[in-house]
RNA sequence: GCCGAAAUAGCUCAGUGGUAGAGCACUUCCAUGGUAAGGAAGGGGUCCCGGGUUCAAGUCCCGGUUUCGGCUCCA
């Protein structure tokens, strides 16, 4: 029992094993769905008045060992499809009479069942034939969640249990000891050990970056702006408050108004929004002067403050917070240019992700109910951009319905945290809505005026979040260009201190980052600081080096010191810099 | 917004109703060091905020804030 499909099996019949372990304890509950899930499985519960804390788990748990060690068969039995949702009725499980119903609905004569003990419930299988098949299996109940009936806000809050399930002990300790590994790796935690950005009361879910996050979130910018620069990107900077009047007219109003944050100075005063999103901006950028079919595509580019008011509970480190920077773009362009540009926002997005190793994942998304326009652009503008991701991922890239913007579809691009949870970062999205909208319009060969399309895209979604990706991705150990100190001098005694300091100028001029650490501590204490700040290069002075130009290196991750001659280390180190190692 | 949990020194955390603690960090002194922790002394607290119960609350109860794990959302 070891390839996916057993394991899947038996994740599933520990979720079976589970809801029976549950009946027993709660003989009031009310099943919902319990599927086997990567890494392990959960089951939706709805206990009505009765409170779960996390103590319970262990209780259930111990239920499902019992269960396991009776080696209870796994029954099948079938009915035919009215007979089970009387059934269902009649024993007051409403969700699973719900679920038959749409299976009836869905053409469905009749529904199988697995009897497990006294338990029996809806099941479409294949199970292990007895619960002591499981007894090898390495599980753990792990944490107690809401969920929401059939993913819908409007209905009722279920209570999730989930557990993780492996082949055996051994394997579900490996993958136990790999998520603890993870947690080291998470952003939260290397931003405090390393002090580069905290969070305070006074504004939640705004970053507050301390001087080393500072250092690396200018390099990001840096990098990025060069590569805008490559790209033929104009750069813009637009207001961060617009007049309320703007987002009517744009339709986010209409659209997103809930996730704005509003402000008025005082009584009878203009309303002003915070942006929640640059185009407007743009937009008006554009229409300040009359186009012309040989001004496009005209592409904006704008590292834009943006804020969003989140729900509460929504809010994560730098990953989602409610105020950010948008590494933004807004592209005019005429339809029929549209392929060829998209093309280029991928090359762009390839070269601004590949000096980081990241792996990354395309995504088509679709019209959602609420949109914008006519059906028949969208349709166009899904298939043409299909047709792209199909001749640059063939079927390598995923689809998300309804996902898209309400003014068009998108194209994005998801990046993964330490612990496998994924995020959006690149977006590239298509406006056939917006230059209506505000009358953005160009002039044709033949004199008449048009509508331009517009491309809304970012590329590292916001340096906020992609910081976030880069810490867990590099896990603190950030490359020398990365890195806000590069080098760490360590004097042996007082009397080098001097001499160190002297040393850190020079690198200094050479636009190197340099910390001095001249403390009344021990060398070893020292260099032991310094190896756990992961700074790449480690200098020890003393009365040798003080005698030549030849220095003392430790390069990170090494266990000794090399010598090197001054001026080849400066060029060493400088190297590394200007090619983003 | 919803379900569950957490909040104690700068950091990591201990403290089950009776005088607020440890390690690291910090300051000072001694030691003047050679590649992963030298020694000693000292300073540092709105125990998240507000109410309640109690002779007595960091600890129990209620409300709020923020953070964390999920759900939903994420233009």
């Amino acid at each position: 029992m070891n390839n996916e499909k057993d394991l899947e099996i038996i994740r599933h019949g520990l979720s079976h094993i589970m809801a029976a372990a549950v009946e027993e304890l709660y003989p009031d509950v009310k099943f919902a769905i319990g599927p086997a899930i990567d890494n392990g499985f959960y089951y939706d519960f709805d206990f009505g008045k009765g409170k779960m804390s996390e103590e319970d788990l262990a209780k259930i748990e111990n239920k499902m060992r019992e269960i396991i060690k009776k080696d209870l068969k796994f029954e099948k039995s079938e009915l035919k499809i009215d007979e089970a949702i009387a059934r269902e009725n009649k024993s007051g499980q409403a969700y699973k009479q719900e679920l038959i119903e749409d299976l009836k609905k869905e053409g469905e004569k009749k529904v199988s069942y697995y009897k497990l003990g006294e338990f029996i419930d809806l099941c479409r299988g294949p199970h292990v034939g007895a619960s002591g098949k499981l007894k090898s299996v390495g599980f753990k109940l792990t944490k107690l969640a809401g969920a929401y009936w059939r993913g819908d806000e409007k209905r009722n809050m279920l209570t999730r249990v989930y557990g993780v399930a492996f082949a055996d002990k051994k394997e579900l300790e490996d993958y136990l000891k790999m998520m603890e590994e993870a947690e080291k790796r998470d952003h939260r935690k290397i931003g405090k050990e390393q002090d580069l950005f905290s969070f305070h009361e006074e504004a939640p879910g705004m970053p507050f970056f301390h001087p080393k996050g500072v250092i690396i979130y200018n390099e990001l910018k840096k990098f990025w702006l060069e590569a805008q620069k490559e790209f033929s990107y104009d750069m813009v900077l637009c207001p961060s408050m617009l007049d309320v009047s703007i987002w009517k007219q744009s339709g986010h109003w209409d659209h997103y108004k809930d996730d704005m944050y509003f402000i008025k100075a005082g009584e009878g005063e203009k309303a002003y929004a915070l942006r929640p999103m640059d185009c407007p901006g743009a937009i008006l950028i554009y229409n300040n002067s009359p186009k012309s079919y040989r001004d496009l595509p005209l592409r904006y580019a704008e590292p834009g403050l943006i804020t969003r008011k989140e729900k509460s509970g929504q809010l994560g480190g730098l990953l989602r917070v409610q105020q950010f920077t948008q590494d933004d773009a807004h592209i005019f362009l005429t339809e029929n240019q549209i392929e060829d540009e998209i093309k280029k926002v991928i090359a762009l997005i390839d070269k601004i992700y590949k000096p980081f190793g990241l792996e990354y994942k395309a995504f088509l998304s679709t019209r959602p109910d609420d949109f914008m326009g006519e059906k028949k652009v969208w349709d166009k503008a899904e298939s043409e951009l299909k047709k792209i991701l199909k001749d640059i991922y063939g079927d390598n890239y995923g689809l998300k319905e309804k996902d898209g913007a309400f003014y068009g579809p998108k194209i994005d691009y998801q990046l993964k945290d330490s612990l496998g949870r994924t995020w959006q970062c690149a977006t590239i999205q298509l406006d056939f809505q917006m230059p209506g909208k505000f009358n953005c319009q160009y002039v044709d060969e033949t004199g008449k005026e048009k509508y331009p399309v517009i491309i809304h895209r970012t590329i590292m979604g916001s340096f906020e979040r992609f910081m976030g990706i880069l810490i867990e991705h590099y896990a603190g150990v950030f490359p020398v260009w990365l890195a806000p100190a590069q080098i760490k001098i360590i004097s042996v005694g007082e009397k080098h201190i001097e001499f160190c300091q002297k040393l850190s100028r020079e690198f200094i001029k050479e636009n190197i980052r340099v910390e001095v650490d001249g403390s009344d501590e021990t060398v070893g204490n020292k260099i032991r600081k310094a190896v756990n700040e992961k700074i790449p290069y480690v200098l020890v002075i003393g009365d040798r080096e003080m005698e030549s130009v030849r220095l003392a290196v430790r390069d990170r991750g090494a266990r000794e010191a090399r010598e090197i001659d001054k001026n080849e280390f400066i060029k060493e180190v400088k190297n590394k810099i200007d090619n983003r190692e």
